[in-house]
DNA sequence: ATATTATGACTCATGCATAGATCATATAAA
DNA sequence: TTTATATGATCTATGCATGAGTCATAATAT
């Protein structure tokens, strides 16, 4: 008896990765782009394509990045230096938090 | 015998994931929210949102997008009505473009 | 008009991502 | 210190995403 999953996902994340596939999409035809060959590009099938441009929120984060890089849809708005950059900020941002998050253990006794 | 598929990615791709995970992860960490509180509200397992914070290309996008969005980190930095409108935007340049992109048979023979 | 190609919508098989454990270690609170 | 919890790492089982087809239709070029 095959076990029935089924996934919720908060309207903000659909219509961003709704947002995410058209993009691409429109991407694709302003570069005249064919579905096959853009899918070939990236190392996938035509039919993983479809299902990124149709805003699928099963796909790989890597094929869909991947696509969009190819389709020249830049995630962040910056180039791959810029990123870089950004990373290493924050990296050390993440070393000044504190390494793992501590609950405290009853509510705090200030309601008077 | 096991088919070997070694899937290769730009670096752009590769610096956006390990940029999104790190952005999420320390985002957590600023709100003081645990690895396992903000799996359980994404309803994945602690060991996807570890993979998902260590920028893994394999992971799902909606459960990455969702993650993001639990933890506060924007995707296109816009709320999900700007999202909606954007979305009508490019579904309007989307009905101007061709329907479907056809290659040239021959080089263009505008060379002189 | 015809011919050609792109696209959409299916199917099926299977390799792998994922959930769900467990354990050891690190970290923070008391 | 001691105690409790968060995190990281690893393993196994299995449901499903993916690749690889096929077919019908749409769209473009000739």
């Amino acid at each position: 008896m095959p076990k029935v999953t089924t996934r919720t996902y908060s309207r903000y994340s659909l219509e961003a990765i709704t947002l995410l596939g058209k993009l691409i999409r429109a991407a694709r035809k302003e570069r005249k782009m064919t579905a096959q060959e853009v899918a070939d590009r990236a190392g996938i099938s035509r039919g993983l394509l479809q299902r990124i441009e149709k805003g699928d929120p099963k796909c790989a984060l890597g094929a869909t990045f991947e696509v969009a890089t190819i389709v020249g849809v830049k995630l962040f708005d910056a180039e791959a230096t810029t990123l870089t950059r950004h990373i290493r900020q924050i990296e050390e941002k993440l070393a000044l938090l504190p390494k793992s998050v501590r609950k405290k253990a009853k509510v705090a006794d200030d309601d008077f």
